[in-house]
DNA sequence: GACACGTGGGG
DNA sequence: TCCCCAAGTGT
C-alpha cells in the first residue's frame, strides 16, 4: 500500500474531532486556518467558537469593525492575521458577493492567504489537488524520506511542496492534507515521536536510519533584541484612564496601550517625570508619579525581550481623550497590558 | 530572500 | 531557566 493510502487509512480511523471538521463550509474552513497558522488547535479552539458565535456568516465579519475583530482576537498574537481576516471578509463581500472564491490562485491573492492555506480552503472545501505543506507536513515528510535539506530554507520550502504535490492522492485531496497533518501533530511529532504506532514505520526512513531526533533539520536561530517599555497609566480621579492606539507599523500594531514612553536602557523615576510626553499632557497640573512594579516585567515574543515598566499618575486633572476604567475592556489591548489591568486596584 | 510578527505550553 | 515550537504570511 502507497504513502497516501497507508495514511488516509490511519486518519480515517484517529482524526480528532474538532470543530472545524463539521462541514467543508469555506468560511469555517478559512476561519480555523487562519486561526491555526502558527498557534496550537488547544490554543485556537477558543477563539474559533467565540467567531463563530458572534459572526455566524462572513457577512457578519465583514460588517464589524475593525476594533472589535481584534478585540476578539486579543490575546491570540500575530495580529495582522485578525486585521487581514477582517480585510478579507470585506473584500469577499464586496468583490465576490460574499462567496468564497473556490479555487487556488484566486484564493491566494486574498490578504493573509498564503500557499498553505490556500491549498488547504481549494483541498479541504472544493477537492482540488493542492497539497498543504506546514511544518508538520514538512516533519513528516523529511523523516519518511530521511532528507536532510533544511526544512525553512528557500530550497527545502520548494522541495517539500513539491513532493507532498507528488503524493497528494487527487480523489481526496482534503483528506490527505489533513492525514500528513494529523499524523504530524498525533504520531510523528518534533519530540518523542510514537514511532512504534505510526502506520508508516515499516518504510519510514529516518525509523530505520535511527536519524529521528535530527531531522526535520531547520537552519538559523532566531536573535532577540531588547526593548524597554515604560507605560504611563493615568489614574484620573480614581474614574478615568488614557488609552493610545498602536498605529505604527510594529509589534501589537492597532491595538491599545497605556501612553509609551520607550527607552534604550532600564528608565527612572526622573526620566519619567522629565519626559516630553508626560509634561506635553499633563502641563504644569498637580501629579503624583508612582512605579508600579518594582521589578521590571519581562514580556517575551518571538523576536524581542521587552522589559515593561507600569508608572501610575495620579492626577485630578480632566485629560482630553479620558477613558472610564470601567470602558477599558472593550479596546484590544497586548497580552501583558490586559494582565496589568486585570491586577490593578485603583 | 531574510526577517518580523505573539502567545503559551512542554521538555 | 531557557529554548523550541505551533495548521504561515507579508514585506
Amino acid at each position: 500500500m502507497d504513502f497516501s493510502k497507508q495514511l488516509i487509512l490511519w486518519y480515517l480511523q484517529n482524526k480528532r474531532d474538532l470543530p472545524w471538521r463539521k462541514d467543508t463550509n469555506p468560511y469555517q474552513i478559512w476561519l480555523s486556518e487562519i486561526i491555526l497558522q502558527q498557534t496550537r488547535i488547544s490554543q485556537g479552539i477558543p477563539y474559533y467558537f467565540k467567531f463563530i458565535r458572534k459572526y455566524p456568516t462572513i457577512f457578519d465579519l465583514a460588517s464589524a469593525e475593525e476594533d472589535e475583530v481584534l478585540k476578539l482576537w486579543q490575546g491570540l498574537g500575530y495580529y495582522s492575521r485578525g486585521r487581514n481576516l477582517h480585510h478579507t471578509a470585506r473584500y469577499i463581500t464586496t468583490h465576490f458577493n460574499g462567496i468564497f472564491p473556490n479555487d487556488f490562485k484566486t484564493l491566494k491573492k486574498l490578504r493573509g492567504i498564503g500557499d498553505y492555506t490556500a491549498s488547504a480552503i481549494s483541498s479541504i472545501c472544493f477537492n482540488q489537488a493542492h497539497a498543504a505543506v506546514d511544518g508538520n507536513v514538512q516533519r513528516v515528510l523529511a523523516r519518511f524520506f530521511n532528507i536532510n535539506t533544511p526544512v525553512n530554507s528557500t530550497k527545502g520550502i520548494k522541495y517539500f511542496k513539491e513532493l507532498a504535490q507528488e503524493l497528494i492522492d487527487p480523489a481526496q485531496p482534503g483528506t490527505y492534507n489533513q492525514a500528513v497533518m494529523e499524523l504530524g501533530a498525533l504520531i510523528c511529532t518534533p519530540k518523542n515521536p510514537q514511532c512504534t504506532v505510526c502506520p508508516l514505520q515499516e518504510a519510514c526512513k529516518a525509523l530505520k536510519h535511527k536519524t529521528i531526533e535530527i531531522i526535520p533539520v531547520k537552519e538559523k536561530k532566531i536573535r532577540r533584541r531588547k526593548r524597554f517599555f515604560n507605560f504611563l497609566v493615568f489614574n484620573i480621579n480614581n474614574s478615568s484612564t488614557l488609552l493610545v492606539k498602536r498605529t505604527e507599523k510594529d509589534i501589537w500594531q492597532n491595538l491599545f496601550q497605556f501612553p509609551l514612553i520607550e527607552t534604550k536602557n532600564e528608565a527612572g523615576l526622573k526620566d519619567i517625570v522629565q519626559s516630553d510626553l508626560l509634561n506635553n499632557l499633563i502641563g504644569t497640573n498637580e501629579i503624583t508619579v508612582e512605579q508600579q512594579n518594582f521589578k521590571p516585567l519581562v514580556h517575551k515574543l518571538t523576536h524581542q525581550d521587552i522589559q515593561i515598566q507600569f508608572w501610575v499618575i495620579k492626577t485630578q486633572t480632566t485629560l482630553k481623550n479620558a477613558i472610564k476604567w470601567k470602558n477599558v475592556i472593550n479596546f484590544a489591548v497586548p497580552t501583558p497590558i490586559d494582565n496589568f489591568i486585570k491586577s490593578y486596584q485603583k
